[in-house]
Order: C-alpha cells, then sequence, then structure tokens
DNA sequence: AAATATTTTTAACATACAGTTAACATGTAA
DNA sequence: TTACATGTTAACTGTATGTTAAAAATATTT
C-alpha cells in the first residue's frame, strides 16, 4: 500500500508519515503542489493526501489536474479552518474525504485504513494467469488451487508482476513499486526475492513461471 | 460483535447499551447525527442501530450516505410512531429492520440477534468448525462435546475467528470488532490472549487448532 | 463494605522468521 | 576472454509474534 502526502508543513509530513509507516504504509511526500502533482503523476499510488493550502499552486487545481489526467486515486483533503469554501468545491470535484488541521494523529490513521478498507472491498481482487490466481484483497495467490506460501515481498513481487502480466518488467520498476522512493538501485535484495519466489512457483507448477529477459526484467507465463 | 447507536437520547442510549453488552456485544454511541456518520465511517460495525428522528441531521440522510460510502452494515431504525413514513423511506434505501418506539428491551435484543445470524446468512447459533462448536447465543464453546472454559475475551476472539472461518484475519481486525472505539493498536492484549485461547484449544483437541500467518494474522482449522 | 478470587491489561523479555546484505558463482553477449 | 547482468548462499539484522509475571480492573464471596 503506498501513499503520497503533499504538504508543505515539514512537521506535519513527518507526525503522519510515521504514524503511518506503523501500519505498513509506505509513505513518499511532496512539500509543494508542483512536486505533489509530478510524484502523482509519475507513480502510482493507492491514496494521496492533499493540503489545500499550499504556497505554490492550489490544492484544488491539483486535485482537477489529477482528475482530468484520469487518475482516480482516491483523494483525502487537509484543510485550514479558514479554508472552508474550497473543501466543498474539492468535494464537488471528487476527494473522497478531509480532515481539518489541526489534526488527531489516531484519526489519520483510522481514516487512511477506513479507505483502503473500501477500495479493497470496491475492487475486484482476482487476477488469473493460467492456473496462477492471485487475490489482491485477501493476499492468497493460488497454483491449480493449492496455496502458495509466501511471505509479504514475495506476494508484493508477484502482485505486481500479475498486475503487469505479460509485460517483462524492470528491477527499477518493481523497486519502485514495492519499495518506497529511497531504494537502493544497487542492492540485491530484489534477486534474492526473485530466487526464492521463483522456487516456489516451480515447485507448484513443475515448470517455469518467472522468467528472466536479460537486460530488460522479470515476467510470468501462462 | 461491535455495534454503533445513533440515538440522540442519553436514556435510550443506555438502556440499550446495558442490556446488549449483557450478551456480549460491544457497544459504541453517538449522540448526534454527524457523530454517528464519523463513527460509521471511520470504524467497521456489524450492525448500526439508527434513531430516525435526530435533532441536527435526518437520520434518512445518514442511510443515504452510508450506503454511497459503500458501508453496507446492516442497519435497524428505530422511529417514534409518528415518523412512519420516514421508516418506509429508510427500508427501501436498505434498512435491515426497524422498531417504533416506546421499545421494550427484549424486543432490541432479539431482533439484534436475528440481524447477527441474517448477516452471517446461519439460521442457527452453532457455528461449526470439525470437531468445535461455538454457540454465540449462549457464548457457549465445545470440544468434542466438551465445554471449553473460556474468559468473555476469549471467546468474543474464538467466536469472531469462528465467524470468519477459514479467513485469516488480522490483529487490527479482531481488536477492531472485539474492542469498542477507544483500543491501542499497538498493545499486546490480543497476543496474550490468543497464546491462552490457544493452549485451551490445544489441550482439548490435542493439535493446534489455532495458526499464525505470520504478516497476515489468525486463524481456525478444522 | 471488606476480602478474595478472577479476568484483563501492561510491560519486559524471548524467540523465530522474514528481510537485507554481501561475497561469491554462474551465465551470456560482445 | 572480459565485462556485466543475474543467480545463489549464508550470515546478520530487525520486526512480528510468543511468553511470562505482575499490576490493574472487575467480579464474587464473606
Amino acid at each position: 500500500m503506498r501513499l503520497l502526502i503533499i504538504e508543505d508543513s515539514e512537521e506535519i509530513i513527518n507526525c503522519i508519515k510515521i504514524e503511518l509507516e506503523k501500519i505498513g504504509i509506505c509513505v513518499d511526500t511532496a512539500t509543494s503542489g508542483f512536486e505533489g502533482e509530478e510524484k502523482a503523476y509519475v507513480n502510482e499510488y493507492d491514496i494521496i493526501i492533499l493540503d489545500i493550502g499550499l504556497p505554490d499552486k492550489n490544492g484544488i487545481e491539483i486535485l482537477k489536474y489529477l482528475r482530468k489526467e484520469s487518475i482516480d486515486t482516491p483523494v483525502m483533503i487537509l484543510t485550514g479552518c479558514d479554508e472552508r469554501k474550497m473543501l466543498i468545491q474539492g468535494l464537488e470535484i471528487g476527494a473522497d474525504d478531509y480532515l481539518i488541521k489541526p489534526i488527531r494523529m489516531e484519526e489519520i490513521v483510522a481514516r487512511v485504513r477506513a479507505i483502503i478498507r473500501r477500495y479493497n472491498k470496491k475492487s475486484n481482487p482476482d487476477i488469473k494467469i493460467g492456473n496462477l490466481v492471485v487475490n489482491t484483497s485477501t493476499r492468497i495467490a493460488l497454483y491449480n488451487n493449492k496455496k502458495l506460501e509466501l511471505t509479504i515481498k514475495e506476494f508484493d513481487i508477484l502482485e505486481y508482476l500479475a498486475m503487469k502480466f505479460p509485460a517483462v518488467i524492470s528491477s527499477e520498476e518493481i523497486l519502485e513499486h514495492v519499495y518506497n522512493e529511497y531504494f537502493n538501485p544497487f542492492s540485491s535484495v530484489l534477486r534474492v526475492h526473485i530466487t526464492k519466489l521463483r522456487k516456489k512457483l516451480e515447485k507448484a507448477s513443475g515448470r517455469e513461471i518467472l522468467i528472466t529477459t536479460r537486460g530488460k526484467g522479470y515476467s510470468l507465463t501462462n
């Protein structure tokens, strides 16, 4: 689960980030409207928390821009009590929730969780590739209806490859989605996870499911 | 089992709360429409009891809002005898039951039970998982027809896992349904209860019944 | 109302496992 | 052959979960 906060106050950012990371959410941050738009455009987030009162750019503009680019990520608006008018506008454009500052942290956490829950319920969670079934909401993967015992990271990787099937996905892209923005591209974590995941898939299917295309990346077969 | 009452009369709230807590339901309360919406949005309830005649906000509005946010928790409407028209509306929008004030308390209890059963699509209150029987109305759990001596909290946890069998349920979700809104998600209570419950189940069955799936949560086997 | 027993919660510590790192191995393309 | 990309293994680290004992809260008995 990956989230973007667009908020100019470093203090607020830090509080939110710490709380959300505690519950296993991967948090990216942007301290200006432009940076926020950029990141929201380039990366795929599950939730965006958006401050309306940014110095360089109006939060409503950002929201409009996102919806225009058909980025339909749920957006939660942060607003000071003097910015109520904008809030109404925001809700009309399609924000999913709002919070008025000053904020209680538990409240942020509770609401983010609520959004995630609802989002998971709505979306159709099964991805099927041949005999492989990946359920994104229960986070269970089956091969020939037999459960694969995957760790969190292994599942994350499999899920991402399954979502993008049959594309060949580069190591960088996988790392970017499974980790937050500050991952180390020279680390060997991914190679290790790939090895383990590949073994589990091969054991369950008796054949090669996770394929390497040298110089390009990884993909699944059906 | 966790329930929310949205009702402006403190007196009625207290009566209902006391009665329902007697049968092991964990009750949250809201004395205004806004507070009710807020709580229903943030927390996950198994049932909501909703008064139609609230001072600040029409009960029907609240129900509409909930359904729009795809909160599909069963809702039971409370109504005075002069508010019949609204009742019809409520049922159309998707209320699950209604009661006309003044209310007999046994009736509330009976109907709440009925809703729980209907919601779990069960005609009798027994949940059977292998040799384990969990009776949600007498709150007695048997293994091989022998009674398990469980405390209230242990039973609550077992009941919730049994209701969701064979799913793996996260610690958070269990806490959210077994405790009221003021629980601390970083506490170790659940781990302690799980340890004790697990021991009792193991002693009665001679094998492992309550399973941990690291990173995901707990589940029962049959 | 006090004394006692039971249950629940807290907190400190123990353990097991997933995640990561790093060193080394292997394979492939120029 | 060399250089680089990818694979493998094993040790290390950090985090999630398990355990225990004692404190706090609650229920029960006297």
